[in-house]
DNA sequence: AATGAATGAGTGTTCATTCAT
DNA sequence: AATGAATGAACACTCATTCAT
């Protein structure tokens, strides 16, 4: 009964590439100055737009952020979750996560993942999307966590937890990709460093 | 050359008081809303004043914000230092340091913490005294985890040191001061973990 | 001098009635929301269209406006003016005007009446037209009004010819053709009561 | 227990006489062009202001017409109602209504009264305000009305009602403060021409 | 004929800042 | 010291209009 999903037009795939263009360059703005500081107009300029085009695209600037979002959430998170999916020893598993959460903050991602991260949202009706996709990104690291380690105290594993997502979300407050230290080493450097906290003995 | 340092006056230290509050009721709302979103009007409205008065005791909204910055910087620099020129073997110092820095984020300066933490801040020339401040802070830490640790590389050390801001960075996004833990229990359980990224075998 | 009227193509047939369901579209949204309100992207959506399609059909937001009252003001008009035409008593005839008048609103034209009555329009261009049309509209009154009475002073003959506009005006703002008076029934008694205002001992 | 209401001090007083000139010069605009053409850079330059100057006054363009219609609709009830109140054969006190009513719009308060009479009105929320003080309106004239009359059917006397407003809220579109019939003789006119509708042999 | 894309002009609104009182 | 008044700058958003396809 219902239509066939049509095959996306040439017209259609265009839009959607536009659309996927604006929402990195949009990221990379909010991420920089704050979702308040980025205007339209800023944004637009970076792909030799004028600001009022971009209505053609997002419906308003809070429509705009979302779905920067939106589109980067699912992509990380499809990512994560299909490392659990993945067989293998608990630590190991864990010690991948770590790895693929590194990559995704300074090679994949570099531009999305500071919305999550440290952007700061004053709009609390996006500063809950953002806090619910932190719940679903933790929650992949914390079930495999709590089959690594053998059941320390609930407070101490949630101290721990805090460590593991502080640290990662201060990677691009720091990390130089052009610097000595290239994102594959840098991964694994991390990874051992957050696995032992559960894997060492206390 | 300069003038003998005058004792305040009554008046002075009335001011001296003002100034005082309004920096804690600016760094409050600076803190939960940003830079940006926060304007003089909300400030002084939190003493009872309007908008304009504020220009009686800094001379711009930017100004607010770098005394804000600056005398909490002070206070809580001076505090860390104290404990480095106490003796005491570097790993006890270390861990000391761990449990003042919680205590001064959750306990005693709950207000200013967030602002060199996580307060997003687009104004180039107070991103830069926020940097320095970041940088003063993170290297009374190196300085004694450098003695703690028998030289793993520095770029590991990096790492470490990464892990250990971060971590204390993020305290204030997910800690509750009204949930089960105690203050003085998560900066015990948080020194502890932080300084295992050091004293453990590797 | 100018070209035979060739008889109209199968394609202009259909064009000409798109141009009317557009301006019959146009004068119900106008009528509703007021010019400035009203929006092309709106009146498009009314026959599946997009806004920019409309200007295949009209030059300008100006232009569709225009020809929404010319084409119905001509419709109007004429209607009037055949009664005009029909021989009677100037009462007789007279009451017959403002039996068609007030049909033409609640029957035959409510989408366009509103226009010419009630709609405010801003654009002084358009205005202009409204009013060259609405005193077209009144002269046709007057002229029979003028042949009923037995000469009142020019002020009060004025005065009354004002009663009449207005009643006739204010006519889309209250009636409810669902309700319990019959469009039939409302152009009898307002036909009654308006030709008493000429021919009632004053 | 309350405060006993301050006299209004010599600030409040200029105040409040700055937010009276303020809405008399909105009116006229708002009458003029509608509410949509009028902006608040125009209707500030009425004073010599500059367009955000108002919102020292007023929350928003949509306050502004709300407290046009509010202060200029109470003091016009007001004086409707007096005249209700006072003693004296209902067809005089109708007739009483009648030349206030014309007077108030062509003397008293020219620039309020299209306001509640012509203006369309997009935004619901107002557009509701002005159907309810239009019904109170109406209640104070249907209410003498129904004593004069020697009841005719609802329906015919809603008709004529309906001619009352209608001729009522036309005065300003068509009457010339400067022609040759003065304030007094319209209302005059205008309420011997009304009252024959309700007492005269029909 | 129809429209997706793009834009310039215009507008309501916010706010840091100035100044006279 | 405090503030009411005022404003310029900035910005999100709307929309009529143009144009290439």
């Amino acid at each position: 009964m219902t239509d066939a999903p049509a095959p996306p037009s040439r017209i259609e795939r265009k839009r959607a590439q536009r659309v996927a263009e604006l929402e990195r360059a949009a990221a990379r703005l909010f991420a920089q100055r704050g979702y308040d500081r980025t205007n339209f107009e800023d944004v637009a300029a970076e792909l030799d737009l004028r600001g009022p085009s971009l209505y053609h695209y997002f419906s308003s600037k809070e429509d705009l952020l979302r779905r920067c979002l939106q589109s980067s959430s699912e992509e990380v998170l499809g990512r994560l979750r299909a490392i659990v999916d993945a067989s293998g020893p608990p630590s190991a598993v864990l010690r991948s996560l770590f790895r693929e959460q590194v990559l995704i903050e300074v090679r994949d991602f570099p531009e999305f993942a500071p919305l999550f991260l440290t952007m700061p949202v004053s709009v609390p009706e996006i500063r809950a999307i953002v806090l619910e996709v932190r719940r679903a990104h933790a929650a992949i690291f914390e079930e495999v966590a709590e089959r690594v380690v053998d059941a320390p105290g609930p407070e101490t594993m949630r101290v721990r937890m805090s460590v593991v997502f502080g640290a990662l979300a201060y990677i691009p407050e720091w990390y130089d990709p052009a610097g000595r230290l290239a994102p594959d080493a840098l991964a694994d450097e991390m990874a051992d460093t957050l696995l032992a906290l559960f894997t060492a003995r206390g």
